[in-house]
DNA sequence: GTCTATAATCAGATAGAC
DNA sequence: GTCTATCTGATTATAGAC
């Protein structure tokens, strides 16, 4: 056991503070409209920090993203994963609490040509969403095999489906600068899986 | 009647030309990634003829975005208002040709908080994708009249779920750097909007 | 580990000649 | 209408002191 008898949390080191502040930048303004300076001073730390923590605004970003990736996969493996019939699964995803007017932080990063561009900064996002459609497909296959769902509904292509209407959900809201569209799009979208009696 | 005897056609006035390299560059970085000299390079314009013509970036991207924006609405309108049946006439917006690896180029704006900060620039993309939603809603409100559509779906719910998977299935193709994931939620939304009996 | 120079390049214009 | 020169500040670092 190593002696620990801090009372306070330690203040974040200088490294994860930047790390921090790159994924609410990249959320916010993109890759493209995130300056290294903007990091710097969201971080509180200053431009010696940063290049001896990572070699450049790359490195930085391949952290953020990694992060927010991780992250995105695990609150949708809980409730994709968690009690309830395949619908009421997929609903719960659908109905989970988001920052709509934000967007996606994941889906985001796929508007930014530079990003899209690296295959290492790529690779999370490719890889994020590509998992979440298959968990979802397997979810739906589960919902069609006992009858939860019409046996007309392909499980990938409704999976697609289904991401792609969160993803659209935000850009319509985004330009209309309200999250109500978001909302009729989600629930426009469980009117057409589950139709009520 | 004008002395007009030219065998070839002029070539487009450098205003013109200004716009359209916009409208490219727009579409493919979006507005925080587009500098004024790229914009000058593609249209072969020099930085005199830029400022003569236009006061900034922003006059010129009002510009652009306001040419793009009529060009979309256009091409939905002639699609939604043609022959065919509800459903055919929605089928046909949704299976439409498109260069689904370089996304919507309303949509995409939406991503660029540059432009959503300007009410200037923000208002068409908002006007756009606000139309689009109302002019879906009225033809699922004739095919939910006629029939074709089951009473529980509401139109404007379900318009804002059908310009949802549309914008969605161009993050889906982006991340996945292929077109299959697109053409997998548009045909998941067909299959849910209209079962194969 | 963090700080302060230093610097090459780009962004986004303005001014005035032609 | 278009061109070239000029300008201020941002971007994205590197070098070396502390």
């Amino acid at each position: 056991m190593l002696p620990v008898n801090d009372t306070a949390p330690p203040p974040a080191p200088a490294a994860d503070r930047l790390v921090e502040a790159t994924r609410e930048l990249l959320w916010e303004r993109g890759y493209t409209g995130t300056s290294p300076k903007a990091i710097q001073q969201r971080a509180g730390a200053g431009q010696g920090s940063m290049y001896h923590h990572f070699t450049g605004k790359p490195d930085l970003a391949l952290a953020a993203i990694t992060r927010t990736a991780e992250e995105l996969r695990a609150l949708a493996d809980g409730l994709l994963s968690g009690p309830g019939t395949a619908v009421e699964r997929v609903t719960a995803y659908l109905r989970r609490e988001r920052d709509v007017l934000r967007g996606c932080p994941v889906g985001r990063l796929t508007q930014d040509p530079e990003v899209m561009a690296d295959p290492v900064l790529r690779a999370p996002v490719e890889q994020t969403l590509g998992w979440l459609r298959v968990r979802l497909a397997e979810v739906l296959a589960e919902g069609r095999a006992n009858g939860e769902l019409p046996p007309s509904v392909d499980p990938s292509g409704t999976a697609a489906t289904v991401v792609a209407v969160l993803q659209g959900g935000y850009v319509l809201a985004r330009a209309a600068g309200d999250t109500a569209p978001f909302d009729q799009a989600v629930t426009g979208l469980i009117t057409l899986l589950a139709p009520p009696a």
